[in-house]
DNA sequence: TATGAATGAGCGTTCATTCAT
DNA sequence: GATGAATGAACGCTCATTCAT
């Protein structure tokens, strides 16, 4: 694989760039986030200094995220270090990942943003599925190995992270919404929610 | 508040163009959903007739998204007539509501497409929250009503809702991605999931 | 096979843009002539003009060519009728090939710009010899004629045509050069030569 | 007239670039024949190679076309010096042409590219009328000289000229053509449509 | 009620070239 | 001798909207 090899003063200008494009996504939503937007409220000199520093559009898209998933992964990394048990992990997962959600706003508006209009590489049709797959596996995991050692009792796993999932990334515009939701409850809740749901055996009650 | 009068012709091409936006936002997204390429797929003999009958694209947005309510809601309220105690609204509520999921694809699809790009009628900057936050209190009024005739515990009512709303409205995409997310295990999970949270006392267990 | 309709005004603005852009390719060639360029040579409105009335670039570029070729069909048509035996046929084609071209320098001179850049329909990557090819053989089936019915010797028919399309149409360049060629001088020539070679045999000198 | 002085690296670095230029050409045309596109099939370090070794594109253009002359000139030269008489030469000429034509089709691709975009050094609007003008003169030498010592009639040079460099260079792109030319036919049409027509009077016949 | 015609503003992208080492 | 960085100008094209019947 061939990884292109950049000097410093043009790493530099490529990290200006996604992070004022990552304020402009986060200001004025996608559709208004042009290069000469982003040129305007960087101050850059031109706005063929983007063109030159990313092969087109897309590119810069994907740097973004990459960025930004580099940075909530050596975060995550960083907090899950210490859990032990399965149901530890799990509940330093949710608070952890809700801790950055609510630090790191603006990166997670752009990220809104950006979502339904990724393309891949090959220019295929995007799909933000692709993306949000690996994510919920890297869940799912978690679910399996408490279900494998016995801390958690039988459930679709798979539902069950999907739900997790949504509920943390729902939280992201709710917390800076007017109102905002409250951090601390909310947290509490989601923990003490999916603690319950996999530690209680589906045995007893069914619903339809 | 001035009522626009429409004739039954216009109430039937307003009709008919709302269709086939959905079907368009449904297809290609909403970055490619022009007024042309509308009045391509339904076959209209001019794109002017969308601004004609339209005062101009927000409006024809929010039409869709009114249409499309309007059904939900009509849906909803039928399904909901039977249920009794709250417990028993709340599961009828989750699984109404995952069932107009599933049975209105591409309804969905274009309110999911539609979504960051509603503005108010002002021209102000749009805000998906406004729509959403009848629809989170619709669902809260329900949790309110359970714990106070003592059915559900005491939590905190607006983060539960908001977990409920999120698990329910990812449902979506993944009830038709590839493979699909599996309908009648997802509902079980998220019913039974909820219905323990708000049937069991805080009191035990208190996590970080 | 779908034939669009155009009202008359539509028609009128067409043949308008496509008499400026014949102009502009005349003047300054393929690559300056830009939807710009012809705007401003045509005194349109607005550029967007040009796109309203044309799907694409490409489209503009074969309705240039469609009209001239049209144009050039008809006089040849009509010079062709009296001819009656072949050889009258080859030397009415070529001498009315000559005048087109001599009076038409602005229209000849657009057709050899656009000649490289011209892409099929389907967006294929173009290739001048297929519009150059029915050309050719219509020649070549003049020539066929002459030697079914005697007139003309056996000789390489494609060889042939391929000469006097090359000597016919590299006289558009030269008709114009400074100092110009003698129109009339060339015409005799190339008249002579060619009903010289066809009509004798090559069984007395071979040549390598 | 000021000559550069170049040194043997320098001169080793121009002709890497102009291969490198023909085979873009050749391969994609003139079009898409950037400094770019150059640089990515030469393997080039920088873009900036090719502005620093040439002034600018113009001169980039008028190396290659003189590189591609000067071939073909020492090609020519080879062939022609046994050649005796007029027709003789003549013959051979014609031949020798074809040959190079055969032989290089890459080069004579790059050329028929170039061609039209070729500007006078001072930025004065092209002309390939300038570049095949000596060319012609060349041919028509020898035409001349066999009318001076008899071997010939009388006729229009200049015209004939024209005629067998047409019939020349069109070959070019019917011998790569699919089906293509067939090449000793074509040569041999060639060579005696000429040699009959600038040895026959035109006293006889006369046409319109 | 419907339509054709027109339009200004903006888009991402490409180009050869220049600046500064 | 070579290079990275930067740049203004221009490109074709798309958009929702307005004008005028």
């Amino acid at each position: 694989m061939q990884v292109k090899v950049r000097s410093v003063i043009s790493t530099a200008r490529r990290t200006q760039i996604v992070r004022a494009a990552i304020e402009t996504l986060a200001d004025v939503g996608f559709d208004k986030t042009s290069f000469a937007e982003i040129t305007r409220r960087a101050g850059l000199s031109s706005q063929r200094l983007i063109s030159y520093h990313f092969e087109d559009k897309n590119e810069l898209l994907w740097q973004i995220v990459n960025d930004i998933y580099s940075d909530a992964a050596h975060f995550m990394d960083e907090r899950m270090k210490g859990a032990g048990s399965a149901l530890e992990r799990l509940r330093t997962y949710i608070g952890a990942n809700l801790e950055f959600l609510r630090d790191h706003p603006r990166e997670i508006a752009a990220l809104t943003e950006i979502g339904p209009h990724l393309s891949t590489r090959s220019g295929d049709t995007a799909t933000s599925m692709r993306v949000q797959q690996p994510v919920i596996e890297g869940l799912a995991s978690i679910l399996y190995e408490g279900q494998e050692n016995g801390e958690f009792v039988m459930f679709d796993v798979q539902a069950v992270a999907v739900m997790i999932r949504a509920s943390i990334e729902r939280a992201a515009q709710w917390l800076h919404a007017d109102p905002p939701l409250d951090f601390d409850s909310y947290r509490q809740e989601l923990i003490h929610t999916f603690s319950l749901t996999i530690t209680r055996s589906r045995d007893s009650v069914r619903n339809s």
